[in-house]
DNA sequence: ACCTGAACACCGTTCAAGT
DNA sequence: ACCTGAACACCGTTCAAGT
């Protein structure tokens, strides 16, 4: 009966029903899998957490898997972000490649449940959402790009720039799962392994 | 009332009564991982398919987690196998190191979901189960010792073997989880990216 | 010892009903 | 359009009871 609030501080209050819920939803999920992993994630309980249903959801996500998607998604944006600008940020040569390595494993190991969920096969990277597809390949693109750049000064040798991509993902993703799952000694840390494989990436380890 | 049987045809076939539940349990969890993947475990499944009750089980895991580690054990064991058996036919140099990797990618790839179980997270590998410890070692150090054997001769450089060992365990790892989850394009096969990644590891990828 | 059925406290998801 | 409560078909796990 009132006339509409123009107020924003008073809309605020219950903007989830005014179409934010989706990114609320996105975000409470995030927080829970950072505080209780992803097993820790139930629908029922981000919902309770927005006081919101339980199948309130359902009006923004196909099911479960639909909000990792997203979660997901989330991630990669944030990921190649980071990726991009360590990439910069270290000049675009031999240190920025390193900062990159480096960037990786740090935004796996200080994220490991969200990591998870971008890696985990929580999602089938194969197929379903476009959009997860757009943002993964778009972090994916910044080490290809480096590595042309790279190939174009000289600083690393030819080949096929995706496949070289490919390898050096492995190389990180590697390392990061081997990280979060505690699968590294107490005295190699994520970190160190990482600046000691970006060393023999580019070197190689054959004898004399 | 009869006398005890003493066929073993005849013993056979309740023989799950007499101690080797624990085994067909685990065996059929990883039959049905197989078949339906990690999320399709659900020990009432597993009990049915069976013919045992549902909480059978219990006599013999704490829990479901239980089950799932014995499941990574059992897996490691294989896997450890299968890498000594590629060194050692490979001929305990540069082929059978490429062998070695080989072989660790083509496990997983045609066991994905055991493979999952053995590192996606399912588990907790710092602590725990001390035999699935054991085994999981046990398999890591085939590749040290490889190592170790190979900068002997001088095939490659040398260095901490354990930090090289984690190295290269990392890249076949990665290779591997990408395999799985469908993150490699079409027309790069992991095991023709792991070919190429046992060049690249041996003569890095610097420039002239 | 080993196994069982009933029961408990959870899930994800569906659906008719509200505003 | 968006949200809700009740209901359904599942889970893992516990437990008193059987043999």
């Amino acid at each position: 009966m009132a006339s509409p609030a123009r107020r924003p501080e008073r809309k605020r209050r219950d903007t989830y029903h005014h179409g934010n819920l989706r990114q609320a939803l996105i975000d409470q999920a995030v927080q829970t899998i950072r505080q209780h992993g992803v097993d820790g994630l139930t629908l029922r309980g981000v919902g309770a957490d927005l006081r919101v249903s339980r199948t309130a959801l359902y009006r923004h996500f196909a099911d479960k898997g639909a909000l990792l998607a997203a979660v997901a998604t989330d991630g990669f944006r944030t990921f190649h972000a980071a990726l991009a600008e360590a990439w910069q940020a270290g000049g675009r040569g031999r240190a920025g490649f390193e900062a990159m390595g480096l960037a990786y494993v740090r935004f796996a190991v200080a994220n490991p449940s969200h990591y998870r969920v971008m890696f985990g096969g929580f999602v089938d990277h194969a197929g379903a959402d476009p959009e997860l597809v757009t943002e993964a390949d778009g972090a994916f693109q910044v080490l290809v790009d480096s590595l042309i750049e790279q190939q174009g000064r000289g600083l690393i040798a030819g080949g096929d720039p995706q496949q070289l991509a490919l390898y050096i993902w492995a190389i990180v993703h590697g390392i990061a799962m081997l990280g979060i799952d505690g699968q590294l000694p107490p005295q190699q840390s994520a970190e160190d392994l990482t600046v000691a494989a970006m060393h023999h990436i580019r070197e190689g380890i054959r004898g004399t």
